[in-house]
DNA sequence: AGTTATTTATAATAGTTTTTGATAAGCTGA
DNA sequence: TCAGCTTATCAAAAACTATTATAAATAACT
């Protein structure tokens, strides 16, 4: 589980940070509003820890801002401001908890669990083996394609790729939210050779690989697979 | 939406009560803990608010037994002990939030809503995401726009400003909280970009876009979109 | 080791989106 | 009504993103 701790004061963002590594969280720190979102637009976080009182762009508007790409990620605000009108304000804003400060670790790990608890990817992770794309047929055990009783193997990386396109068909996924479906957590390659392994996949499943049907790009976003119709 | 209502303080009783009903949710009380277990027992609830402090059989052990019979019913505990480690009691005995008295209602209102809300997650994302607009439909999951069977992709700015837009339906905004919002860094581009997304979706959602019947002006002010639902 | 297939990087080109600025049109209040 | 300010529209420039081909690096196989 990936954290973005968004917290300018530096002693207490060390506290939360040495204590969620301590319980086996892997921790990203920023230290402003402008530098957390570059953050949440180029990495994948399972996650976000919140203060409103922020250098640069404040915590409200951050959030505002995230929520209009990330409508589910989990997010908890800590706070030193405790009127009743400060929370109502973080809730309504999207936050899904609110936290004033000081506050004892244990109770910020437990509302943590709660909303962790909550999180599960229901529909997308049933697996089926053989997927019908078009005229062709995908078989992700044998990391074949059958089209027309020709046989085509697939790589390694080409198939897996396939697989979280088709996973979460009719979703637009990030270049990034690839590479760590794909390639993990630590290493990885740059982005364009997301690209190149999109241009192979749609050279063996598309009839007119300039003109995709299946494969789709998102200008800015990403790649999405669009099987059946999505409204 | 049926409630159980777990309190016995008369006035707050009342007082919550009658509010929660002016929301159209159906709400039982009990004015004790032994009582309370009776009732769950017997009928169904969607949501349980308990008060710690009770005659009889206090509030923690009125969750715990309920725990052992029902671990999904959500639970908000209301209650005047404000430690840390009050809290942490409480939401270790199995409770998903706590609200501290005095509070306002409205807060109440949220914690309720952000609870069902998770209850019923998967099949209410689908109608989220996809917001129907004169006879247009927008997929904000897609980017897309289905206006009689046709698909159009929006670009990454024209979604986000519609979904900021639809979030705050029927309220005006000015051009700086659209900028703030949607591009949220310290380097803006002027105000005058924005008029040129709006005019955009305004080509793409309204049937005549020189009288924008959801996109509308508010000379001087900003932008306000309309929902078709608010008369 | 040598050959082949796969994966990654690079760079030029093509394609889109975003921004700007100029001008026209529209509102508002004295 | 008219002056002064706000908003709409358009086209062109700038900024950015995707695709493609090609080549280098790595791994896998015989």
């Amino acid at each position: 589980m990936r954290f973005l701790l968004i917290e300018d004061e530096e002693s207490l963002r060390k506290v939360i940070q040495l204590n969620l590594e301590l319980e086996d969280f892997e921790v990203v720190c920023a230290t402003d509003g402008a530098s957390a979102l570059e953050k949440l637009e180029q990495e994948y976080f399972d996650l976000v820890i919140l203060d409103l009182m922020l250098p640069k762009l404040n915590g409200l508007d951050v959030l505002k801002h995230l929520r209009l790409r990330n409508p589910e990620l989990p997010v908890i605000i800590i706070s030193a401001r405790d009127t009743s009108s400060d929370r109502i304000k973080g809730l309504k804003t999207g936050a899904d908890d609110y936290l004033v400060k000081p506050f004892d670790f244990e109770e910020l790990l437990i509302r943590i669990q709660k909303l962790l608890e909550r999180k599960t990817r229901p529909l997308q992770n049933i697996q089926t083996d053989i997927v019908t794309i078009g005229d062709h047929k995908v078989n992700f055990k044998t990391f074949e394609i059958l089209k027309n009783q020709k046989k085509i193997q697939l790589s390694q990386k080409e198939i897996q790729i396939l697989r979280f396109l088709v996973n979460n068909a009719n979703t637009v996924v990030s270049r990034q939210e690839i590479l760590r479906a794909v390639w993990g957590y630590d290493v990885f390659p740059s982005t364009r050779t997301v690209d190149n392994f999109i241009a192979s996949l749609r050279k063996h499943l598309e009839k007119d690989p300039k003109r995709p049907r299946y494969i789709k790009s998102v200008h800015g976003v990403g790649y999405k697979y669009e099987s059946s119709e999505s409204f």
